[in-house]
DNA sequence: GTGAAAGCGCTAACAT
DNA sequence: ATGTTAGCGCTTTCAC
């Protein structure tokens, strides 16, 4: 294959590198007629200039890596559809890093921020801990993070209010009639599984009723986990009439547990997840959940990532508290007694 | 931030930028002792090499770029899974280039492949044409595509044996007692949607059935096109008794179809897509579809594509049928009559 | 408005 | 086994 470079090119124009370089980048003015000589011998010559070149001089790479631990869950693929939008629209590419959920996969992925490949990094992600992230920053490489909160003045984050949203749905279930609601958390370490789970103890609290460490049980934010939990839950012989999972995925493993051990959903349990994931609009019963504007927050944190990736001195507001809706379909739509 | 390079390591060890390069790279043997100088002070300067730099001189990127219509389906998400395993066993990273359904952005994102930021493209996309592809291929481009068969010899390609797919789901569809089966297509120009055509039309008249071109209507692969594509037929005032898809995003439109209009699947309408798309395994009734070898498949082109761009002249197979499994499940498993 | 030339950080050919 | 150096294709400073 022919490669053609930017000197192939002014040697064909009659003109300089660096005019042709100008005329590319609109860097500054090139008069008309020398313009229409550069079109020319690009035109003819089928010339793309060449970007790893450009990013060594530049220093730029105009690309961000999105780690998500499986783009596969809608919940993520809409969060990487609000960040491929914004940073097209301000030129950025972006690299979709899936972990597949195997955690070891976030550490080798920090490779392509820590080796230029690309200018910033958004974490979808709980793996890293915020030690590991701050000390990152601090050496100098952008990271924005969604669904957590670092306090670093140079870290974009965006997230939604866990606590508020936990009360929300506890106080939805009791409103329903049920007083002994159990809980399946995310990873032991995940901070939105956490913060739920201070809201679900708080909805509690607010609703005079006690608080049981047994009707809690731990998963990993998948469904077979969440199938397990459940399952041990109901091995534990305590009563309990509704479930609040940390996710829909893991909801979703509830919805198998129920339906080999014979439970109906939502009349002898009620289930609600975490996500409006896709899924839980088309399954029978059609699934309670909580919708966070997923594509927004996509949005706003690559925008945010940008500008700190282009400013350095971070101009204003770098947090983002965002609200989510409880949105009560079948799956707990049933007055109890 | 303090940006060490290759040279800054040479003189904190030492020893020559060569010598740094060639233990970085274990493209030479280094004696032991120089080896611990070198990595002592890559330890202290906490040092990663630029990988634009290596990039640009070494003319290639370790990145291949994927095209897919839709991340959020799950089957283009399952083949990305594979694409992206098999790369990262052999050392290359992805880019996933999500359109969105957007047509347009298929030829924004080919700039990855002109603009050498990726050394091969892979397309999981029915957007650009055999020839568009032919004639990048020619220019020297490195290209993979998947669902879909170009004759070239430098163009790896993998794709399902659709005729025989859809001649497998209408004898299915016929033994259950259907005579009218209506088809719902794709795009027009998708060659997975004209070749599932053709394997309806050849089922069609194996049975010794008539084909009647009333019974076809156009969509493009998503959900909404699918639920008007079925209302037409309705309008139409045609009968018949059973809906094959070309993929399961139509038919999940079909059902939202049919139950607005009250008709009972599968009693009433046996309905059967394609891709074994996650959701269908979880909707009511749980969906007939017929399940692709997505995994496998991604990790195949991801495989052969590597070896293209590696090889130049290409050492043995290059197209790869593989074939499908028709899963009947509850909304075609009800016998007519 | 345009050109000459330095240099981004690395690899590899050539020399020792 | 190790060092010297040219050069990958581009941007940008400094002249003019």
């Amino acid at each position: 294959m022919r490669d053609y470079k930017i000197s192939d090119i002014a040697k064909m124009a009659n003109v300089s590198v660096a005019t042709v370089s100008r005329m590319l980048n609109n860097s500054a003015s090139v008069t008309e007629k020398t313009r229409r000589k550069v079109l020319e011998a690009i035109e003819k010559a089928n010339y793309t200039p060449n970007a790893v070149a450009k990013n060594l001089r530049s220093k730029k790479t105009m690309a961000l890596a999105v780690q998500v631990p499986d783009i596969g869950v809608s919940y993520f693929a809409d969060i990487v559809k609000g960040i491929e939008n914004m940073a097209s629209s301000l030129n950025y590419k972006i690299f979709i890093c899936d972990l597949q959920n195997q955690k070891e996969k976030a550490y080798e992925y920090m490779s392509l921020l820590l080796n230029r490949t690309v200018d910033g990094m958004i974490l979808v992600t709980p793996d890293l801990t915020d030690e590991e992230i701050v000390s990152y920053v601090d050496q100098g490489y952008k990271i924005g993070v969604i669904g957590r909160h670092i306090d670093h003045r140079e870290i974009p984050c965006v997230y939604t209010d866990n606590v508020k949203m936990g009360k929300e749905v506890v106080s939805h279930l009791i409103s329903q009639g049920h007083e002994r609601i159990a809980f399946l958390s995310g990873f032991a370490h995940a901070i939105d599984s956490y913060t739920r789970l201070e809201g679900y103890m708080k909805g509690l609290r607010d609703a005079g009723y006690p608080f049981l460490p047994e009707l809690i049980e731990n998963g990993d934010f998948n469904e077979d986990k969440g199938y397990e939990a459940f399952k041990r839950l109901i091995a534990k012989n305590v009563h309990f009439t509704a479930v609040f999972a940390a996710n829909d995925e893991m909801a979703l493993g509830v919805y198998k547990a129920c339906q080999e051990l014979n439970i109906k959903i939502p009349e002898e349990m009620a289930v609600v997840g975490v996500d409006n994931t896709r899924i839980t609009n088309y399954i029978a019963p059609k699934m309670s959940t909580v919708d966070q504007p997923k594509y927004a927050m996509g949005a706003l944190i690559a925008e945010k990532l940008i500008d700190q990736i282009n400013d350095n001195i971070y101009r204003d507001q770098r947090v983002f508290k965002v609200d989510s809706t409880l949105i009560i379909r079948e799956s707990s739509n049933y007055k109890r007694k």
